[in-house]
DNA sequence: GTCCCGGTCAACCGAAAGATTGATGTCTGG
DNA sequence: CCAGACATCAATCTTTCGGTTGACCGGGAC
């Protein structure tokens, strides 16, 4: 029984790489292919297929977790694997709550990455060691969510703002911003609002258009 | 007269997406592939190449601009056409100050791609319309144009370093980093390190990830 | 040759931000 | 009910940042 497989990226060239590497692997068929979150998400439905490779990243319109969701809340959805360059929380979190059955990097092996797929579709979880341990050690370490009220305050930071500047627009002393940020810091692992910021990026915490 | 290629990308799906659009297209052959940057400048000199795809993004390592300024400093060097995702005005500048014949976004469809390797084995340059357009821009209004010091500069307050941090990592004083600074707010029309950031961000000046 | 620009650096000062400590009130969950 | 998380604010102190002024040098333009 041959797997069937759904190529989901942006990229013509990963899309060709990824045909490269694994319709020639035996057992594995490429039946489909989309080049936006969209497009995959009808694919998804309309076609008969096993596993979906999915981007995280696809430019302006509909995220990669987005459209996982949307493939894997079906009866009888294919399995979703995710395969992007980023090992974030943030994105693994989202992939792994929308339904994701593993999480692969684009610099794996092209053994490691027809493994998975094979694992995907025997119905088990597949994720990258990198990415398994990155889950481990969020595990150790005590929640880093960020409430609310400091979300607003490292958005304001983002923008350009001053602590003075977000006081006022948040009603608030410049004490309860700072005292604010402290917690960010300590939450981040950082030591200054610039690279509190770096790092929410990073982490897609916060909107950096 | 077949076109003797060199891939360089620290992704092996890429490296065979590649492979699969351009080795079968006719005149094209690839002869080397390199999966960090290092490689690629040792294969430039020992293999003999028309031209070299190069990625610059290359996880730990040689950065992929400063693997074309190595390439292309030899007598008789290859052409190098960097291929990478991103299009800040930073990444460009270091690029085509490299040396590059060309930039391409990894986006692009193969034909674009193949066209490309062609224009660069022929010894012009060749530049995706989306890069061309930015560096039209550039040009155009040359009051508020970053120099590519100042870019490098505030790529790395963008990653949430400090000016001592900045200082050390380009061999400077922090006076200098300083005045590079007061040169970028002015330009930006901003007075701050985090609203630069955020005004660059805007503009795609930077990579913001 | 001279002028201007880009890049480099220095010294100084006030303002902003970061670190520390400590306190109050609210709300939720066991 | 009480522990704990969250949000709020104050005072103090040190470090960093931002603003200013001025300077030197190299290269390209005129």
């Amino acid at each position: 029984m041959t797997i069937r497989l759904l190529l989901a990226d942006d990229h013509p060239v990963v899309r060709a790489g990824l045909r490269a590497v694994l319709d020639t692997e035996p057992g594995f068929a490429v039946v489909a292919e989309a080049a936006t979150a969209e497009r995959a998400v009808e694919l998804a439905a309309a076609t008969p297929v096993d596993v979906v490779l999915m981007d995280l990243q696809f430019g302006p319109g509909m995220h990669g977790s987005a459209a996982t969701a949307l493939i894997t809340a079906r009866p009888g959805a294919p399995r979703v694997l995710v395969l992007t360059t980023y090992d974030t929380d943030a994105d693994i979190l989202a992939a792994v709550e929308a339904g994701a059955s593993g999480y692969l990097l684009k610099d794996a092996p092209p053994e490691e990455l027809a493994a998975a797929v094979r694992t995907a579709a025997a119905g088990q979880s597949a994720l990258a060691p990198a990415v398994a341990l990155r889950l481990m050690d969020r595990m150790r370490t005590p929640a880093e969510a960020l409430t609310k009220r400091e979300l607003e305050v490292l958005q304001l930071v983002a923008d350009g703002l001053s602590n003075q500047q977000i006081s006022k627009k948040l009603f608030l002393s410049q004490a309860t911003v700072k005292s604010h940020l402290v917690h960010i810091y300590a939450k981040l692992g950082v030591d200054s609002r610039t690279s509190a910021v770096a790092a929410a990026g990073g982490r897609r915490l916060i909107r950096t258009p």
